[in-house]
RNA sequence: CAGGUCGGUCGGGCGAUCGCGGUCCUGCGUUGUUGGGAUCGAGGAAAGUCCGCACUCCAUAGAGCGCGACGUCGGAUAGCACCCGGGGCGGGGAACCCUCCGUGAGGAGCUAACCUGCCGGAUGAGGGCCACAGAAACAGACCGCCUCCCUCACCCUAACCCUCUCCCUUCGGGAGAGGGGACUCCCUUCCCCCAUUGGGGGAAGGGCUGGGGAUGAGGGAGGUGAGGGUGAAAAGGUGGUGUAAAAGACCACCGGCAUCUGUAGUAAUACGGAUGGCCAGGUAACCCCCGUCGGGAGCAAGACCAAGCAGGGACGAAGCCAUCUGCGGAUGGCGGGAGGCUGCUCGCCUUCAUACGUGCCCUCUCAUGCGAUGAGAGAGCCAGUCCCGGGUAGGUCGCAUCGAGCGGUGCGGCGACGCGCCGCCCAGAGAGAUGAUCGCACAAUGGCGCCUGGUUUCGAUAUGAGCGGAAAAACACCGCUCUACCCAACCUACAGCGUCACGGACAGAAUGCGGCUUAUAGACCGGCCUGGGGU
RNA sequence: GCGGAUGUGGUUCAAGGGUAGAACAGCGCUCUGCCAAGACGCUGGUACAGGUUCGAGUCCUGUCGUCCGCU
């Protein structure tokens, strides 16, 4: 995922987080917010708390995240800003799975792109 | 070969596809959070942050005190505390042998290589503490032992007294037996009673005479550190001499200490010699003393840019001299204010001011009926520094190739390490880059099969082992005993091969470096020690 | 990343180097017609591993966990 799809600034975590919907899954959490800005890019932030383990797992976690987001990019709505928080099972599941959890979660938000609704 | 132990190296490889970040080059009607190409891209611990540095800011990093760290010797290093090589004291350490315990299986001890803890000072500064127990926790006292004195009690009989018998004899003496028993005697003074020139009793003072005891109790003076159930620790140990009782008081041996000294070693130290007197408990990871070292904070240090906000409080000034001068001033020195040297003092450093006035603000008084205004007086403000509060969480640099750098190699050193030569440039993010999928091979783990291996029994046996013939030893020879290879039965393990499954240990740079500590599946190589076998 | 503080029963806290304690909680028993309160008794702990010491919760070293501050 380049770096232009992601989100960096500290001040776009705490609006979104703060203003943003929630969709939990075993896996995964995401926080969706649509951009009232200008911008039009889709963006997407990666975080893994504590919980899930020492530094080499945390940085696993954020790693199999956004391989699994990568493809997908191109059929999300435009303007939305996203974060992706892993939980504990995130580590042992397989890169297919994290992939259609995230689909299921793009589903429920209804910011999948309407190509790909169906 | 087996076991033990130590050190070093590696710690995942190759290929394909899809992706990520940095640097360099390059393209563009679009100048970008852009496209293309080349190249590079986690560790031995990147971790913990326990030490030491570089670097940055505080002043250029001062002195003394305080505080902190360290402390055997020598070395290495830019530096370091746990790096390297030695020394001393202690602890651990497999099998065989040996010793002990056990009927036995077995257990314990001893022990090689090796591992590991500690290391200035408690005689030689001083203070504190040593619970409980114990007489006592560092030496004084207590119990006890011994000597002397006093008092009391008790016992003995030869002073003395009484009774009886006998004798000599004459108003006394002697002998024997028994009993009492050291109670006394004289003088002076005072008091009381009977009573009247006296007698009796008591108290105090003085004098003369007066035996013994191995007894007991109490008190006093001294000697003693032998003994006193305890305790983690009790005043050198054992044996003797000695004494009133005792003691290094003295002697022999042993142990330790101090001083001097010999040999080996750079030294710590080791092995000795001579002399001395037995005094000297432990604790300094309690304070402390001695020596060495250390200024403080830390890359979120720090520098610059952009953006942005709100102020408040404390302290608070004084000039003078010299030189130059374009006469406005400038420089320097002394002095003053504020602050700093991350605890204090000294000393030092930084900075500010010399303006100041017809200035501003407040209060009071006077002039005028009031106000305005004017005059006077007083306090404050106007420099600077510090503290508190508020705002910012953006960018560039520090900071990513020149370094205590990395890889080879030679030499010196036991080693830590040093010196020389050649080659190389080697991660640099900022919600944080190394990943995902598939295939192959090699290790490791588990299952199955094959090869086989192990144990036991029977039977014999030597070229093996033991004993004897046999005499100094060895070899050979002969005899006896035991055993391996061999045969059979039972059970299939490690390793190896084939096949299937599973599938990489600990772990992710954030300014850099050295050391330490902690986590770590495994693989490979080598050193040392012990035991067995072969040649 | 850098710096600092701290760890004692289930919880909140004590404890001069010398037997680990208090309150609440838990359990048992008593009281009551029953419950609560009360009275009595019990269980349960120094984060872990080494060292110094005759003896460590305490002193020293390492490991682990928790908390706080620094732009």
């Amino acid at each position: 995922m380049q770096r232009r799809f992601r989100l960096t600034r500290s001040e776009d975590f705490k609006r979104v987080r703060r203003s943003g919907k929630s969709y939990a899954h075993p896996l995964v959490v995401l926080i969706a917010l649509k951009n009232e800005e200008s911008e039009k890019r889709v963006r997407v932030g990666v975080a893994a708390g504590r919980t899930i383990g020492t530094a080499v797992t945390r940085n696993r976690a954020k790693r199999l995240l956004r391989e699994a987001m990568r493809p997908l990019i191109p059929n999300v709505a435009s303007g939305s800003d996203l974060i992706l928080i892993a939980r504990p099972a995130l580590v042992a599941a397989s890169l297919e799975e994290i992939r259609q959890a995230l689909l299921d979660l793009l589903k429920r938000a209804r910011i999948l792109h309407p190509a790909h609704e169906s």
